[in-house]
DNA sequence: AAAAATTCCGTGTGCGTTAACGGTAATTAA
DNA sequence: TTAATTACCGTTAACGCACACGGAATTTTT
C-alpha cells in the first residue's frame, strides 16, 4: 500500500513548488535548466506516473464523440457495431463521454449528408465512421479536418490517410485464410469458385482485396494444382439463386465456394446436398449463422465489426482526454468460426 | 460540451447540501423518507453518474496485485501471461494499481509456497493466479479466503468456486472444435488419432475435458463413421518420437492426430511427409508455431494466455476500484490459428 | 419539567493535478 | 541611475466527490 508518489513529494525533493514541477511536467517553459534536469531526474528515479484520476478531475473535460453508421434491420451486418457503440456509450459515460450515433439511408446520398451536418451542428469533438459511400465519405472527411475535428475509421481503410486511426481486418491476408482454408485437404484438379455476389450502388473495395488475396494465396502454394474461378453475378438481377444453381450443377468439379462479402446466406437454397462443396464466407449475420449451424457452409471469416467500434471509441477517448496516440493502423486478428465455435456462444 | 450533472446540481434542485446528495448515493442512512425519494428522482430524471475521476481521487485508493506464475523459457507458455501481465502493470499504473509478479519453480513445491508466503508478506490487495500444482494451490486459496484477499483464476477452472472470476476457455468445447476441424472433409472410416503426451508430475484437468469433448463431437455426428483411438504416452520414458513414429507408420488408416495439450512440437521429427495427414494442436509456443509455418501442423487452437492475465487483472481493478463486480465465468473465445493466420501477427 | 437521545442535515477539508496570477530578482534598455 | 523587461518560481483556486464533524430540531426518557 505503499502510496504513489506525487508532484508534491518531488517538488520537495526538489525544493521547488508544485507549479514548477507541473511545468517541467508540461513542458511549459519558465524554468531553469537545472530545476528543469533534477526535476527530470527525480521523476525517473521514483518512477513517476501522474494520477489519472486527479489530472483528468482537473481538466475537467466533457467530450461528444459521433458515430455515423447505416441504418439497418435487426441481425445485419451493422447491428454489431451499433451494439459496440453501445456498449462504448455506457462504459465511457462516467469518464466524461457522450457517445452521439447518427443512422443515415445508404441508398440516399442526401441522407449522409444530412447526419454529416447535423454532427457538426451538435458540435461533436470526434467522429467514429464506417465507410459504405466512399466518394461522400471523402467530402465529408475533408470538411472534419477543415474543422480540426479528429476521426477514425472502420472497416474499409480508404481514405484512412487523415484518420488519427484505422481499425479493421488485413482484407489481402482475409482472402488467403479463405484459400487455405478452401483447399484443406482437397484433392488435386479441384475446382474452387469464387462467388461474388455484387450490389451496383455501392463498390465495396474489401471485397476486391479479399479476392486477390485468395487468387495469390495459390499462386504461392503450388504443390497442387486447384482450378480457381472467378463468378460474379449482380444481386439485383431476377432468378440469382436458379443461376447460382446452374453453376453449380452444371461443373461437378467445383469442391469450393469463397464468398468474399457477407451474402453467404442467399446460397442456401443453391446448395447441392449431395455433394461435398466446402464454403467459406465472410462475417456473422444472422443469416450466415444458420447456414454455419445447419453444417451448409464451412467457415466465416468474422470481421468482428462489434470490437471495432467498442475500440475506435476507446482510441478517441484516450487521444481527447488522455492525450494518447493510438496506432495509426489497428489490424484485428482475423477471426475463423465453424459451428462448433459457434455453439460456444 | 453540455457538462455533465453534478451532485451539487442535484442538491440544488432538491434544495438540499451535497452532503444529504452523498449520503442517498451511498446509502448512509441519516436521510428523511421523502428527500431520499425527491433524490433519487432527480438522479434518474436527468440520468446521474458519478465522476468516476473525482470518486475515485477522493477515495485515493493504492491497491497492491499479486500474479503467480511459473518460471519459464522465452517462448514458452507461461511467457504469454507475463506479457499480459506486463502490459497491465503499464496501463493501471496511473490508476493506482501495483502488480507484482511472483514466478516460481514448477518441480519444486516448496518454491511454490516460498511465493505464496511472500505475497501476504507483501500485503498484497489480491491475487492473480494460473493453476498447475492443484493440490497446493488449493491450500493457498483457502488462506486467501482467510486472509480476506480476492482472486481471479485463469486458464484452469479447479477450485474456482471461491474465485471473484475464472477466466479461460471451455476445454470441452475447444475438443469438440479441435474434432470438427480434424474430421472436415475427411472420408469414412478414417481414424484420428488423440495423442496424449502425458507429464508425469501435474495432471492436466484440461486436457482430460478436452478429449472428452473430442470424442462427444463424433458421438453426436454419425453420418460419417470414424474411428478415434486414444493412445497415451509418459513424456519422460526414452525414444519417445521413435514410439509416436512407430504409431504412426504402422496404421495407414490414420488420417488425423489432436495433441490435447501443447505439446505438438514433439511430432516434428515424427510426421511423416508422404501422407495426408490432419493435425491440430494447441497453445501456440514458439517452437508450435514453426511447425504451423513449415505446414506439418494445420490447425492450433489459441487459449488466449495474454488475454487471460490481462483481462484478469483488470477484473481485479475493476473489483477492488470501482467495485464492479466481475462475470463468475468468462470465457474466451475459441482461437483458431492456421498458417495464414500466423503470418498476420 | 428538564435532560437525554434520536433524526436529519449542512459545513468543511482533502484527494493530486492544472493553470492562471502574481511576485521577486536579475538583466537590459532608456 | 532609473525604468522596463525578462527569467524564474511560488501561491492558490478550482475540478467533483467522500466523509468526518458538528449542529439544530424533534422525539423520547427521566
Amino acid at each position: 500500500m505503499t502510496n504513489k508518489p506525487t508532484i508534491k513529494e518531488i517538488a520537495k525533493l526538489a525544493n521547488v513548488s508544485v507549479g514548477t514541477v507541473d511545468r517541467v511536467l508540461h513542458n511549459r517553459g519558465d524554468v531553469s535548466k537545472e530545476t528543469t534536469h533534477l526535476i527530470k531526474k527525480i521523476m525517473e528515479d521514483i518512477k513517476y506516473v501522474p494520477n489519472t484520476f486527479a489530472r483528468n478531475l482537473a481538466l475537467n473535460k466533457n467530450f461528444k464523440i459521433a458515430v455515423i453508421l447505416p441504418e439497418h434491420e435487426k441481425g445485419e451486418y451493422w447491428s454489431e457495431p451499433l451494439k459496440g457503440a453501445n456498449k462504448a456509450m455506457i462504459d465511457f459515460k462516467a469518464l466524461g463521454i457522450m457517445v452521439q450515433v447518427y443512422l443515415y439511408d445508404q441508398k440516399k446520398k442526401s441522407s449522409f449528408f444530412k447526419s454529416c451536418k447535423q454532427i457538426f451542428k451538435d458540435k461533436n469533438d470526434a467522429v467514429l465512421l464506417a465507410q459504405v459511400l466512399y466518394d461522400e465519405t471523402k467530402l465529408f472527411l475533408e470538411d472534419c479536418k477543415k474543422n480540426n475535428i479528429p476521426y477514425v475509421l472502420i472497416g474499409s481503410s480508404e481514405h484512412s490517410s487523415g484518420a488519427i486511426c484505422y481499425i479493421g481486418q488485413n482484407p489481402h491476408q482475409g482472402g488467403r485464410l479463405a484459400a487455405e482454408l478452401i483447399s484443406l485437404g482437397q484433392t488435386h484438379l479441384s475446382k474452387f469458385l469464387i462467388l461474388n455476389i455484387t450490389k451496383a450502388e455501392n463498390p465495396n473495395f474489401n471485397v476486391n482485396k479479399r479476392i486477390a488475396g485468395f487468387k495469390t494465396y495459390f499462386e504461392d502454394n503450388k504443390e497442387k494444382e486447384f482450378q480457381i474461378e472467378l463468378f460474379t453475378i449482380p444481386q439485383e438481377g431476377k432468378g440469382l439463386v436458379e443461376k447460382i444453381k446452374n453453376k453449380l450443377y452444371s461443373d461437378d468439379k467445383i469442391k469450393g465456394i469463397f464468398i468474399p462479402n457477407s451474402k453467404s446466406f442467399i446460397l442456401a437454397k443453391a446448395i447441392p446436398l449431395s455433394r461435398d462443396i466446402r464454403i467459406v464466407g465472410y462475417d456473422l449475420l444472422d443469416k450466415n449463422k444458420l447456414l454455419l449451424k445447419s453444417k451448409k457452409i464451412d467457415f466465416l471469416i468474422n470481421q468482428r465489426p462489434y470490437e471495432q467500434a467498442y475500440e475506435g471509441i476507446e482510441y478517441l477517448y484516450k487521444y481527447l482526454g488522455m492525450q494518447q496516440d493510438p496506432p495509426r493502423v489497428v489490424s484485428l486478428p482475423l477471426d475463423i468460426v465453424t459451428k462448433e465455435k459457434l455453439m460456444y456462444y
